[in-house]
DNA sequence: CCGAGCAACCCAAACGTTTGCGCTTGATTA
DNA sequence: TAATCAAGCGCAAACGTTTGGGTTGCTCGG
């Protein structure tokens, strides 16, 4: 057990203190305690890290990092941590970073450009040493003015032309939804298309509307509402569906936080969620599978994002070339869609 | 190792170098920039500012706190940021605290003893101002080694004998759902009873079985399931009631997330939730709402409880007497428990 | 006209680390 | 036996900031 010796009559224990302790010099107590103890006697070393650890010295962050200029942290920004999709990959994030030593701090900036601005320079005041960034957006002069700070970053989640990111093919996953609910025979659909200035909602709307086009039954304006990510937004985005004069049979949703949105209005609609109209998410949460009646979801490697985005920012750092990545996405067919039509 | 090679023509820009431009001393640029600028020129203060503003001065974090002693951070520990419940209460955190002009830093430590600690020692060698808990666990050892600190915390979500917390009432909202469920006649019940180790858990559980055993119908210890507090930990805990040889009529979970879990679970067995198998959760999350069959919940108030916790937390740096708080909680009735029985 | 008072600014000492360099030892080698 | 060498350690200079205490000039009342 760790039990500091004189916990108030001596003040912070420092490097000073241990060296007072052990008496030797200040630095052969820093490099005694450094990784690789070069130029330290063995025994000294091991005098030294006891000492340490019984006065219960931790070493100062803020000093490290001012003479080092490194700080073994990195940067992350999401839109908003409450969205299970966020949260799975930044916890991927935080596990990666933690396995190679580094630490992360994250900021919310609910896709407000005003936050991510105050966020950003927060994180870089911090002097983090990279960032990974959940929250970009098209039309935003955030990225210009961050690669002028030489501070390497990644983009994960949502991508951006001429960046490297880390995303699944939401093209691809917007396709196989409009495949699957096509080979079921619906034939006019609605969309709750999310945020256009996101990649994940123009993408995946994209490949929907695409893949229903080619298949010869295009989908019209009126029924790709644009949305917001959450539950609420869904289910605002649905019942704009359920009031047009000729109501689809199915909808999908940009992610199953709008889509359970959806389910609600449709329920209120006084209608069966998949017997009467199929509802089609997308993440594949944990809960999708368990609702009570299960959410069709396109499946996308959120934790695996989390720790390729990790893996890929510290090549960066080390100077090596990388590469943007784009995950397979894969359909997972239930009730929502499956339920005797 | 090649040291200090800046790579940029122009070096980071500091204190020392706007000096330059400005041909004044280094000390006078930190007064023109600090809040209140004493003992400098009005018009010193505004060329210096512009100056700064200019050259993208940010002020270095680490120099500032390795002066001061001071970070205006605070640390937050949670178990899951996955668990929306938590993340909710982070976000409201979050808030309060950038109103007041601190920042968070965050830390998952997933109820393992191990990570608690490590994450702990992270934190306090960042030097946070103060820390905020809300993985709390009877029968750990962390919070005496952190007393002794001296590093002012409170705990959040979760209580803990002697501490100062911010908490909804657990036992009452157990009690409300017994409640409840006594009023709609059911008499034989299962509890999804998360992990007792959190008062959350623990005192959700107690609230219930107590209500339950003085309107004469004690709950059997084989009806009440430890768990964890995720979908998958409540749809298994679920599996083994729906096994009992006597099924109960009803189900509380522990959470909203183990109540779609359990709510799973019931499909599963072919019962129909609501009028076979009424579901009761707790926290009243958003989507607790829009679910296809409209999920019963004890709601707590999150933000707030974050919100507060911070503000807890602020009045305990300026040294103020400041004391715990448990809020209310509203049983939010829905069809998971009123269809048709 | 002279010192007091004051505004505006400069100086320098910290804060806790890391790290290149130089100084002792005692042992090895030519 | 003396020159060489490395291991083990001490010394001191940074890193960028804040802040208590000078040091200038200047104004102004007596």
């Amino acid at each position: 057990m760790p039990v500091s010796k004189h916990p108030s009559r001596t003040g912070p224990v420092t490097l000073a203190s241990i060296a007072a302790h052990a008496g030797v010099h200040l630095s052969t107590v820093s490099r005694a305690l450094s990784a690789q103890p070069d130029g330290v006697g063995p025994e000294t070393v091991e005098r030294i890290r006891t000492l340490a650890h019984e006065l219960g010295y931790r070493r100062d962050a803020a000093a490290h990092t001012l003479r080092t200029g490194r700080t073994r942290m990195i940067g992350v920004l999401v839109p908003r941590l409450t969205d299970v999709a966020l949260a799975t990959i930044y916890e991927g994030i935080d596990q990666a970073a933690t396995r190679a030593g580094y630490n992360t701090v994250v900021a919310n900036t609910r896709d407000d450009v005003e936050l991510q601005r105050s966020c950003l320079d927060l994180l870089l005041s911090r002097r983090v040493d990279g960032l990974i960034l959940g929250d970009s957006r098209t039309g935003s002069n955030l990225i210009p003015e961050l690669q002028r700070t030489q501070v390497p970053f990644v983009l994960v989640m949502r991508r951006l032309p001429g960046q490297i990111s880390i995303t699944t093919d939401d093209v691809e996953g917007g396709r196989l939804a409009a495949e699957h609910l096509l080979e079921l025979g619906h034939k006019r659909v609605g969309v709750v298309a999310g945020d256009p200035s996101a990649s994940t909602g123009a993408e995946r709307t994209r490949g929907f509307r695409d893949t229903f086009a080619k298949a010869g039954f295009p989908i019209p304006d009126e029924y790709v509402i644009d949305s917001d990510f959450h539950v609420r937004g869904g289910r605002r985005a649905a019942e704009r569906i359920l009031r047009l004069p000729v109501r689809p049979s199915a909808i999908f949703a940009i992610n199953d936080f709008t889509a359970i949105g959806v389910m609600g209005a449709v329920r209120d609609a006084g209608l069966q969620v998949g017997s009467e109209m199929a509802v089609v998410g997308y993440n594949d949460l944990d809960l999708a599978e368990q609702l009570p009646v299960g959410l069709t979801s396109v499946r996308s490697p959120l934790t695996e994002m989390g720790e390729l985005s990790v893996h890929t920012l510290l090549d960066m750092l080390q100077g090596k070339k990388v590469r943007s990545r784009r995950l397979r996405p894969v359909l997972m067919a239930r009730a929502s869609t499956l339920n005797s039509r």
